[in-house]
DNA sequence: GCCAACGTTGGC
DNA sequence: GCCAACGTTGGC
């Protein structure tokens, strides 16, 4: 019996690196790398995998939105860049033989025709369960309710669901 | 840029 | 194991 697929929503600045920036990337892909938080590392390492939906988030940016849809090509694996001196993510207490941090590699499948914004969201009573809607939350890597996933693609303007196989 | 909320660190 | 101090996130 194969595990059901499973949907998150990832955060991103756009200054760092945003959806257009995803898009751009060889294949569209890209490793989420640089997570230091150890939640967020956990989904990431123990429970994403190739065929997850994703919502791709814009933090710290002038209207913060949902704005695209991207799918989970690799499932949890160690993130270089711990073991990168003088990387931003550097962890010199890492070990190689048992990475502390983990990451995800994803490809851009969408925009969103109409990109939702934390307004939109907080507004919308179907979505009230959303992690990111809760007061409070930093979370940059979070679980995503099948229903909510659908009620995101609906409003955004997305019929069906391109990030399925 | 401010600052509330949250996560982590480290002294005790 | 408590909790104050510190660092970071992210909306505003």
């Amino acid at each position: 019996m194969t595990a059901s697929r499973r949907y998150w929503l990832l955060k991103s600045e756009p200054d760092v690196f945003s959806f257009e920036d995803l898009l751009a990337s060889r294949g569209k892909r890209t490793g989420w790398d640089g997570v230091r938080n150890y939640q967020a590392r956990n989904f990431m390492r123990d429970d994403m995998q190739v065929g997850d939906g994703v919502l791709y988030y814009h933090s710290r940016s002038k209207t913060p939105s949902i704005v695209g849809l991207a799918r989970v090509t690799r499932g949890g694996h160690p993130d270089p860049t711990q073991f990168e001196e003088g990387a931003k993510g550097f962890d010199g207490s890492s070990d190689p033989k048992d990475p502390r941090w983990f990451q995800v590699t994803i490809q851009g499948v969408e925009v969103l025709p109409q990109p939702l914004s934390l307004g939109d969201l907080k507004e919308e009573k179907s979505l009230a369960d959303m992690a990111l809607v809760q007061r409070g939350q930093r979370l940059s890597v979070q679980p995503v309710g099948a229903k909510e996933w659908r009620r995101v693609l609906q409003l955004g303007g997305i019929k069906g669901d391109p990030t399925g196989s």
